[in-house]
DNA sequence: CGGGATTTGTAATACTATAACATACGATAT
DNA sequence: ATATCGTATGTTATAGTATTACAAATCCCG
């Protein structure tokens, strides 16, 4: 059986969905356009290899897997480190996020945020929303400083239920 | 080669340590107590197993990762279940805890927290402090009801210098 | 064109985790 | 005592995730 995370074939577009996912959706064209000028800002270059993984990610009904993305890349010829190593390029370019507590990833709904993001993950839909999580990051901020802890990074994310799924859940 | 994280030849106490990690570390005999009580008081039984995989989680030096603390079960004679399922007993009980991105697990440092904790991880040293993180869950609380999202639990990990090592890390 | 840096391809392997089923153990009711 | 049931553990196999190491191709610049 297939994996759960929604990869799209490569005909499909943003508005037909082939799982339950009609709600989220990222603007594939937008978010590449965003992609190329990021990576021109920076000095490095938007591969087509790189550009496909980003159009994958955009084009996912949410997290997606990297053997997902892997299979969905020229239909499955392509190794893992081709997979790894663009989805970091991705990551380094703030063009993508890696979401630990599902080993997946996602492209970046704020357009390119370098710095820490958070997420809250449906776990109806399967969809996780971007947050830039400015008043949790304070928050944590302030409870490593009592500490003389440095923050260099961190990794923030909730799992729940939607705006959309939760009424369909909680039936009471 | 072995593995990076530290977890202790079963002879070792909490006072001596073959890595460079002098500074943090749990109270062994407490710890233990703790958790018999905790799983007494739920109608559950700490067997032998599971109160040996409580040690090595107590004795460790930071976070332990699964097939090392499989290793360090009556020499390496044990089979991944056997330990993913102590794990995961005490993470049910809330003596232990995973840390997402690392894919590994500490004891609980706070005694048995049910709720969501955050966890302070030093790069330098490799010891994660635990926060009951209130005020960072509230932050995220907040965020989420903006957006009409019921979290249900929540993964915060931060990553930086902790305060020991912060001063020999960065010597500007 | 030469040469260095970057990107991609490929093979092999390491690391992390779970499914499925078998066996053993412990409490309780007869 | 023993039948039985639920819980815990043992065991085999496999699934899923990620990296190392090296080779080939490509690109840019001089």
């Amino acid at each position: 059986m297939a994996s759960m995370t929604q990869v799209p074939d490569p005909a499909a577009d943003s508005a037909s969905c082939a799982g339950g996912h009609r709600h989220h959706a990222f603007d594939v064209a937008a978010g590449l356009l965003e992609a190329e000028r990021v990576c021109t800002a920076a000095g490095e270059s938007l591969t087509p290899l790189r550009r496909d993984v980003m159009e994958l990610l955009l084009r996912a009904h949410g997290p997606a897997k990297a053997y997902d993305l892997l299979q969905a890349l020229t239909a499955g010829a392509a190794k893992p480190p081709t997979i790894y190593r663009a989805l970091e390029f991705l990551q380094r370019m703030g063009l993508a996020h890696r979401i630990e507590s599902l080993n997946a990833f996602i492209a970046c709904g704020i357009g390119a945020c370098a710095k820490n993001a958070g997420f809250l993950i449906c776990t109806a839909c399967g969809w996780a929303e971007e947050l830039l999580a400015d008043p949790v990051n304070a928050a944590l901020e302030g409870a490593a400083s009592e500490r003389g802890f440095r923050i260099a990074g961190a990794v923030i994310e909730a799992r729940g239920l939607c705006r959309d799924c939760a009424p369909s859940v909680a039936t009471k």
